[in-house]
RNA sequence: GGAGAGAUGACGGAGCGGUCGAACGUGCUUGAUUCGAAAUCAAGUGUACCCUCGCGGUACCGGGGGUUCGAAUCCCCCUCUCUCCGCCA
């Protein structure tokens, strides 16, 4: 959430970046609600004064005619006390509702647009693979070889649930191994998170935990929610912390399952591993000088690029448009690869981001810092995809495949793997 | 899940219902001392909000509610932590 401050006095901005994200949030409201919130307060105080200074004029024995009067003073500031501070319970919701819609500010780099294909292309990696014959699909290639199981996955659990089996057991711990390697040698802290996170910490990270366009599923009764990615726990971790600026940055790797409802998504480039409900993902997350964090922005993009270029997998990187930032992101880059079963002639399908979120996440979870002269201040807070099992397996899966109907495994994950080629079954 | 104990500032640890934003100790910062360090001495050392920006005001002693003119202190509910039992990977 953006500062009542800065959102007063940069107000045609905040407006125009509300418009440049295609959001609706109402700036006017906001401010005006906070001016009636700070007049009641103002007044919420005077009288909480006038109760304390009267409560202390009876602090020593009094005859029962000086007493009386203090007593009624006292029962009627009582009453008025209670009614403002109700009233001001009320403003303050009203406010934090309106105040949490408001995004959060676009970097001035950032390309303005509104849908996916307003996404700025920067660079480019590898080459697609041209194939000598007529490539599978991941699903295809998953059935033949026995190594994804969708109709048991929907049988048991629902649709967009599926099963890894035999080598994409190994793959998925491969790639995991790969990658927490590759981020300790970076400096990341390995972590297994919790799959489960408390709503407020689910708010703060910028996630809507309810409501029909929730991609988030909530445990009814418990106040906890499954968490989407890593991302919720990790940036949940220093909540309501005032961290030493000497060990800024901290730069964590968390291993976790990510659950999403993904309701109303389908369609052909939703099929089969790509948006599914259940997946396991390999995520960044730092925590930063407010200085530094556009640095480390570009870093964290270089280690996706670094991921993706060792596992040999062609892809490029956008600049994602101000349309498709979500609400927390200050700037976002998606790495996409190329995925041969993808349309009809293969295309390209998003398998990390990295976003910049500034202070936006910190205000709400209270992450701070104590500068040189004493004053504290929110941290930046960052947040990358190092690998997306899911997504990169397809990626892997359609992009190696053979003549033969099987698949070759990238020289950087055959010592993780112990194999180098998915064939078909023997038996 | 059952029984019991507890939750106070960076930490430890006090706190007859008014003089408590909170004793005391430790730590930390600054100054004195020292060639320097230790030790010692002195001062300072939470967060947030508001304005009439003052050596101002308000709130915060796990969270919420209640009693009272007045609650860190009394009552109720919840959460969390610890110990024991049960269950379990």
């Amino acid at each position: 959430m953006l500062d009542l401050k800065f959102i007063k006095e940069h107000k045609d901005e905040v407006k125009q970046n509300i418009t440049n994200r295609f959001m609706t949030a109402d700036v006017d409201a906001v401010l005006d609600l906070n001016e009636r919130r700070i007049g009641l307060q103002q007044k919420a105080d005077d009288a909480r004064q006038q109760r304390n200074e009267n409560a202390a004029r009876m602090k020593g024995p009094l005859t029962p005619d000086e007493r009386t009067p203090l007593i009624e003073e006292g029962k009627r500031l009582k009453d008025e006390i209670a009614a403002l501070e109700s009233e001001l319970e009320e403003i303050k919701a009203s406010l934090s509702q309106a105040h949490m819609r408001i995004p959060n500010m676009a970097h001035p780099d950032a390309p303005v647009g509104k849908e996916e294909k307003d996404n700025l292309e920067i660079e480019r990696y590898g080459d697609i693979p041209q194939f000598s014959f007529t490539p599978k699909d991941h699903v295809e290639l998953g059935q033949s070889l026995d190594l994804i199981d969708f109709d048991t996955g929907a049988k048991v659990s629902g649709t967009k649930f599926y099963y890894l089996k035999n080598q994409a057991v190994i793959l998925e711990f491969a790639l995991t191994r790969y990658a927490l390697d590759l981020l300790g040698k970076h400096g990341f802290t390995p972590m297994i998170t919790p799959d489960i996170a408390r709503e407020e910490v689910v708010e703060g990270i910028g996630f809507n935990p309810r409501g029909e366009e929730s991609n988030i599923y909530t445990l009814e009764g418990t106040g906890t929610c499954l968490v989407g990615t890593a991302e919720i726990t990790l940036g949940g971790y220093h909540a309501q912390e005032i961290l030493d600026p000497q060990k800024l940055p901290i730069k964590y790797a968390g291993v976790s399952h990510c659950f999403r409802r993904e309701a109303g998504a389908s369609g052909q480039y939703s099929k089969g591993l790509y948006r599914v409900h259940q997946f396991s993902k390999i995520e960044m997350f730092v925590y930063c000088l407010p200085e530094d964090s556009d640095n480390i922005h570009q870093e964290l993009k270089g280690i996706e690029v670094e991921m993706f270029t060792g596992l040999g997998i062609p892809f490029r990187v956008v600049d994602t448009c101000t349309g498709d930032l979500g609400a927390p992101a200050y700037r976002k880059y998606d790495l996409e690869a190329w995925m041969p079963g993808r349309g009809e002639n293969g295309g390209w399908g998003e398998i990390t981001s990295t976003s910049n979120c500034t202070d936006y996440q910190a205000r709400r979870l209270g992450v701070r810092y104590k500068t040189r002269e004493g004053k504290t201040e929110f941290v930046h807070m960052l947040n990358g995809t190092a690998i997306a099992i899911s997504r990169a397996v397809i990626a892997l899966m359609e992009n190696y495949q053979q003549a033969d109907g099987s698949i070759a495994i990238p020289g950087a994950l055959v010592p993780y793997c112990g194999f180098s080629l998915i064939g078909p079954k023997t038996n």
